[in-house]
DNA sequence: TAATGGGTGCACT
DNA sequence: AAGTGCACCCATT
């Protein structure tokens, strides 16, 4: 069967994943990913694999239920310990914070790091079905990697402060892996400020719909079909940091024109990010204790050109329309009525979304963009 | 609150928890029981303990429904890791595998290893709530050892097979507790051909309603009120033993006479033991494979005095005849139709039994009873 | 390290 | 009776 390859990773700096211990000769190749989805069986033993090319793939994702995401190439790892953070280079920009559920000599299993939901219950990362499978293959004699559920039931934040990725920000310096290290502290910078993560050429896209957003989205549609208030749950989110940028908080005010607007929305966002400010350690000792500033109506907003677009901006203009159509009703009291429920769907999150969700940014922040590198250390 | 002791661990060799490096000055004494009920809130905040006296135990242990049970004295632990085996000496000749389940620097929780009975599932020792909870005191600077919840989902047979007591074996051996090894050869010896395991002064009541065995008894008794069934199940479990006896399997006879017949039975069980069966290790590799052997009428009975009683006799005659009175049916069919379904029942096993399912004896066997210590060889 | 799925002991957090 | 990250297992085919 044939396999076409699919560039899911060049929205992601693929240097990233090519250098220092990882780097080797199946690496030459760009690592793409095949999708294989769970047909019925031949016999009645295993489920078949198959290799669906990107002309269909669009399609099976939207019908069938359990698809696997295949990477191919890795690296030839010389311990599976090492598999864990190379994953990671690719999951933490996407806001996947990954953990071992299971390993053995032969297998690693991989899940999101259960991180309970107070709020809601069934929104927890406890219960998350995404996976990752890596297995040893004898006959190959390499390590295969599978993305068994690309479904989440929560949404995918971005963490800096979070253990395994200081964790992993130790390994890295321990491996004296300076390179990786500089994407991460670009990452971080551009993370903590809201500027555009993704490489500009991956989103060169002026309608948002070009081959390669194409394809990066189809990976990340829903494998169920999406509900309504799963779909609405992206949208009206751009509504959300829209009106807050007037209202300030808990604005019901709406827009009926949202694809306009959105692209020229600003970069700051109201919304509270809880990650950050229930943790104190943020870049450095020497930053300003988020915990202690009222941010209210203190921020300047930045003006920002049409064609560097946020990762928000992202995430809404590669959403498939012909299936938004299908199901948003683009009635604005629906819209504004879905966001303030927002924290209480019991809905799974049906978005792979990197879901950088936007923290408040102080005049003393603003200040230190002129010096990132200094400004952020990789401390532990 | 006056806290008078029960001598729980009477029932078994003292000596096994009182040498070695288990030695110091806190065991003196004996290790003792309180018996600790939770008791409606002073305030709002934490549980009340109270140590309930001999006294008032009894009518305790049967109405409230949680139930602590305080281990004192315990030695003086070097490391935390000192505490299991310690605990396996008391709770493997119960029949009860330990596990750790959480443990840190200070606590240890342990609970029933897991055993999944694949005929019934309800019975699967994964969902015992049997637990015993050691926590380190500071302001004491010892360990306290609680039994937190003295009940359990399945039968407590003890398996010599195990693979946890083959590590507590491996550690004793590490350790050169050289008097426990012995101990506890005579423990597996005793028990591979079913002689009685405690001591016979412990035992030493006529009536089987001496003082010390009523206190022990409450120990044992049922937390929640005993189903019929569940009682039943110790009470029939006589008589099937007896019943095979004379027709060696699926027997539906039964005796009129139970209390009488009972204390003079036979030791030897037909009954299978699964543990056994399953597994070809035994005492050592010289000893002839069970598996491969029809044991159908090739066992000679071994008459018994009445004043040494089996510990199925034990089992039977301390429990509390006025709860009996309280749920059994003497019926005889309904003892024989318990005794069929047995295996299927849904109920927890309320008691604390020393189960000791007999397993059967071949001639070589018996044979080798002149020479146990030659016999029983504590491998690996 | 046949491939593939899951159970669970237990110390870290 | 903390919840969970992780590895040592085992089961089935
Ligand atoms: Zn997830
Ligand atoms: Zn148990």
């Amino acid at each position: 069967m044939e396999s076409k390859e699919l560039n899911l990773f060049d929205c992601l700096s693929w240097d990233l994943l090519n250098n220092n211990e990882f780097q080797d000769s199946t690496l030459q190749q760009k690592t793409t990913i095949r999708n294989i989805s769970k047909q019925p069986k031949n016999r009645r033993s295993k489920k078949d694999k198959l290799f669906s090319t990107p002309d269909n793939l669009s399609d099976a994702l939207v019908k069938d239920q359990n698809k696997l995401i295949h990477l191919d190439p890795v690296p030839i790892f010389r311990e599976r310990s090492e598999i864990k953070p190379w994953l990671q280079k690719i999951f933490f920009p996407q806001g996947i914070d990954l953990v071992i559920e299971r390993s053995d000599s032969s297998k690693v299993i991989f899940k999101c790091k259960a991180n309970p939901n107070r709020t809601c219950k069934s929104e927890s990362t406890s219960r998350c079905p995404f996976r990752i499978r890596a297995t040893f293959s004898i006959k190959l004699q390499k390590w295969n990697i599978v993305v068994v559920n690309n479904i989440h039931s929560h949404k995918c934040k971005f963490n800096p402060n979070s253990e395994e990725y200081k964790k992993f920000k130790k390994y890295l310096k321990d491996n004296n892996d300076i390179d990786t290290i500089k994407l991460f502290e670009e990452f971080e910078y551009k993370f903590k400020f809201n500027l555009p993560i993704f490489k500009p050429n991956v989103i060169k896209c002026d309608c948002g719909l070009t081959k390669e957003i194409s394809l990066f989205n189809n990976i990340v549609l829903p494998i169920n079909k999406p509900s309504k208030e799963s779909l609405l749950l992206t949208k009206t989110k751009k509504i959300t940091k829209k009106s807050t940028l007037t209202n300030n908080s808990n604005s019901t005010s709406h827009s009926n024109n949202n694809k306009i607007k959105i692209k020229t929305e600003n970069f700051i966002d109201f919304n509270t990010n809880a990650n950050l400010l229930n943790n104190n350690q943020s870049f450095g000792d020497d930053v300003t204790n988020l915990n202690e500033i009222d941010f209210t109506n203190m921020f300047k907003l930045e003006e920002k050109e049409p064609e560097s677009l946020s990762i928000e901006n992202f995430e809404f203009e590669t959403s498939n329309n012909d299936i938004l159509s299908e199901f948003i009703d683009f009635n604005d009291d629906d819209n504004t009525k879905t966001v303030s429920t927002e924290s209480e769907l019991n809905d799974l999150s049906y978005f792979l979304n990197v879901d950088l969700v936007n923290d408040p940014v102080n005049m003393k922040d603003l200040d230190s963009i002129a010096t990132p590198n200094e400004f952020i250390e990789f401390g532990l």
